[in-house]
DNA sequence: ACCTGAACACCGTTCAAGT
DNA sequence: ACCTGAACACCGTTCAAGT
């Protein structure tokens, strides 16, 4: 993020800095337009997922994509998450999961709390799977068992024994949305 | 966030800019030790909740813990959450939770999930929860109901309706941390 | 041990001027 | 309508020099 300038994109585009300066008021509203344009392809990945046999079918899918398209980006969790949005349309997106839980039998306001609630805990989710996998790459550091186990020191044996039982990716994320959707029913 | 920077800091100090770099070998690092600072905060608040009389209290107080130390800084969750860990006793403070939760009956890898799960809430509705603080200091934009309805414009009703019926803070908090821990049982 | 003054490379942004 | 060149204020950082 700190290498994205306005000096170093410019030439990307065949121009100079300066150029940049008439399509964009200034690098904030630069910003705002990659947001916008990323939270515009989630809302339209959201929006060609077909109705499933049943709701919890059709949140699990809403939870998949969105943490799929966060995954699509460095850090896309963190930085796209939560932004002002600017596009009336990604709000809207929301219309039909509020309709499949409504016609399911959720209240509007708990289909609302569910659509919530799942977002959070993608954000939170993946927030957490990006910052490990960023670190993985820098250097391997203590995520080798062995030398985390060496860098805790004494004590802490839950933390260190949760360690080695811990399995990342897809199968975690799943049994905890499984455990969320469950909380839902 | 971008208006801490170093030559602001310094006068604070009662020193020239040049000087902080004796104490802290670049900005990164400044803030690597503001990250850890408040993990530190985070955790000591953590480890001072006395058991509850179950589970379901534990791990309740743990999120409301987090929720609220992230809430003391601006931004806290989206800044703070998920950075690398400098400091091992952050890491082992989740003893006590895992400690807590076996004991209750979870095997260490269910417990394990929980504890991850329901950080990945908090983080990720602390992040929507403090963006939405930030865009009502900034400007009263859609956040009044009637100006929100005029700008998604057509269409949307279940999304328009769920705007109006919305409750913000404690309340929706709690009740999406039942949901949640219903899913853990 | 801790700090300053001066300097360097770089950044976001402006603006007159070009086509 | 779209871009350039030159310039400005500011930033992170270095380093010789001070106490």
């Amino acid at each position: 993020m700190d290498a994205l300038t306005v000096r170093a994109l410019a030439p990307r585009l065949d121009v100079g800095a300066p150029a940049l300066y008439w399509h964009v008021r200034n690098k904030q509203e630069l910003l705002d337009e990659m947001s916008t344009f990323v939270m515009r392809r989630v809302t339209d990945a959201l929006s060609k997922v077909p109705p499933g046999a049943s709701w919890r079918d059709d949140v699990a899918a809403y939870a998949r994509v969105l943490r799929s398209e966060y995954l699509l980006y460095r850090d896309g969790a963190r930085i796209f998450s939560g932004t002002r949005i600017a596009d009336p349309d990604v709000v809207k997106a929301k219309e039909p999961w509020l309709a499949r839980l409504t016609a399911a039998g959720f209240t509007l306001a708990a289909a609302d709390d569910a659509l919530d609630l799942v977002t959070a805990f993608v954000v939170g989710f993946v927030i957490e799977e990006q910052e490990r996998n960023r670190s993985t790459e820098t250097g391997p550091d203590r995520y080798s068992l062995a030398e985390r186990d060496a860098w805790l020191g004494d004590g802490a044996e839950l933390v260190k024994a949760a360690g080695h039982l811990r399995d990342d990716g897809d199968p975690r994320f799943e049994r905890q949305l499984t455990a969320l959707l469950d909380g839902l029913a």
